[in-house]
DNA sequence: TCGTTAACGTTGTCTGGACAAGTGGTCTTT
DNA sequence: AAAGACCACTTGTCCAGACAACGTTAACGA
């Protein structure tokens, strides 16, 4: 088995037609014996100093092909243990069209949701939660922060902010803020959503599991009661390698009650 | 100001409590010149080797620093040039419950939008393509890709897959996928949207000109006629740092109507 | 038996150097 | 004045080696 993976990536010295740059074969190497099942999901990889001596490169120029695939995520590494074949998570999927909480959503397709907090209190609001919120600096703000995981893996961070005049006691805050909300009367019907991609920073990484610099759908909400006044503004951010979310759109009226269009 | 730059970044050999990673500390350095407008959008950085000279750390840490700095999109690389601040980019927004072209919504929002072909022929189907669009292996499909661009800017791939019965000629799209497909009676009133984010290979960022490895959002797409017929499968990858996608949300309604939710 | 320790192998950080490849300007030639 | 050659300077790739930080595991001691 060792022979085989030993194979694919031994590289004489004088020998190929060197094209592009050596990681970026090694990489396709690496690629490419994953996709062949050569290496499979939680297999190891051969250590950096035996690949480099394989490939006949420097451990800086294997370490520079292992790092592109960590950041796609079809690697894992762990300090100290080895370099491992990421295990293949099954993606779960989020309907855009309606509101719910991660709870209930959980609860919908039979995973556990947990939670980790990470901040349960009341603050000062910051100049965008006021903007947002629509409170003067006097008036103070409850802030919720979590990370939410379902089956023991970490899904998403969640940082909430509501008017400390909707949610005076967010220590109380149980598994669900939707439901917390509900029981004084102040569950949102409506919501606006901005989703984006990035990069996570170390800390967030961290919180998540992942490797710093892995991508996250990052979601901005703001939730709105029937009455229209704001209840929620909520920024997450989630594994993208984790996570979808579905939406489903329909073709714009042609024009029947409308005027200007 | 050479030398209110060269300051920010000068570290004697003895001095200064290193606590974590150098190239961490060099990393906030560069952020924090940044933030505080010492470097502002456009200027270039001192050249790497300059800035190793300053810091008193190799090149190689620092070129460590700055490519993170650079995946996150806070700083640009040109080969033989230099590495410079990255402009501020502003966002589009796009809203998501409504189906609508990338012409319509440029045109909508006042920006020029503009295509560069990458392919527009007939293929056999893929697997995939077979399964998504319902076509056995005889059938053929049209495929329609193209790099989308607002105002010279590239902002998305577009990779359009579909029945060659329903686009039997896509070398005459023109501009737009959807005016093509109205014309000859076919233009979807329904969608799926798959949404997800993840990091462009070498290719799709060259594309897109952003540097490989930079977080992108995926949409893969399904659209339907109102006959349920499949038209169109669609997978796109926008800029994450050009393109936001938004969304309203509605309470889901309390059982009035439907039986098993 | 069970917890502690120590050795070993792994990835993480960092050095100082080298050459290749691309950019943008000057300077020469036409 | 325009075209081309050239050069200085930049980032890109790559090397061989060193030590630190972390895990795993096996040997050891209680």
């Amino acid at each position: 088995m060792d022979d085989v993976v030993s194979g694919i990536f031994t590289r004489k010295p004088g020998e190929g037609a060197r094209q592009g740059p050596l990681y970026i074969s090694l990489r396709r190497d690496i690629e490419r014996a994953i996709a062949q099942g050569i290496l499979k999901p939680g297999d190891a990889l051969p250590a950096e100093r035996e690949l480099a001596a394989m490939a006949d490169v420097s451990r800086v120029t294997v370490r520079r092909a292992v790092q592109d695939l960590v950041a796609t995520g079809l690697l894992v590494q762990r300090h100290g243990s080895g370099t491992f074949v990421a295990p293949h998570i099954e993606r779960v999927e989020q309907p855009l069209s309606v509101l719910t909480s991660f709870t209930e959503d959980m609860a919908r397709r039979g995973m556990a949701a947990d939670s980790l907090w990470l901040d349960r209190g009341i603050y000062a609001p910051s100049p965008d939660e006021m903007v947002v919120l629509g409170l003067s600096a006097e008036e103070s703000v409850s802030r919720v922060s979590r990370v939410r995981l379902a089956n023991g893996t970490p899904l998403a961070i969640e940082r909430a902010t509501l008017s400390a005049q909707i949610l005076p006691e967010p220590a109380k805050v149980g598994d669900s803020l939707y439901a917390a909300l509900a029981k004084v009367g102040n569950r949102p019907v409506r919501a606006i959503q901005r989703i984006s991609a990035a990069l996570l920073d170390d800390g967030d990484a961290a919180l998540l599991g992942v490797p710093p610099g892995s991508p996250s759908l990052n979601i901005e909400r703001i939730s709105y009661l029937s009455s229209g006044r704001v209840v929620e503004y909520t920024r997450s951010r989630y594994r993208a390698d984790a996570y979808d979310f579905v939406a489903e759109l329909r073709l714009r009226e042609p024009e029947s009650t409308g005027r200007t269009s």
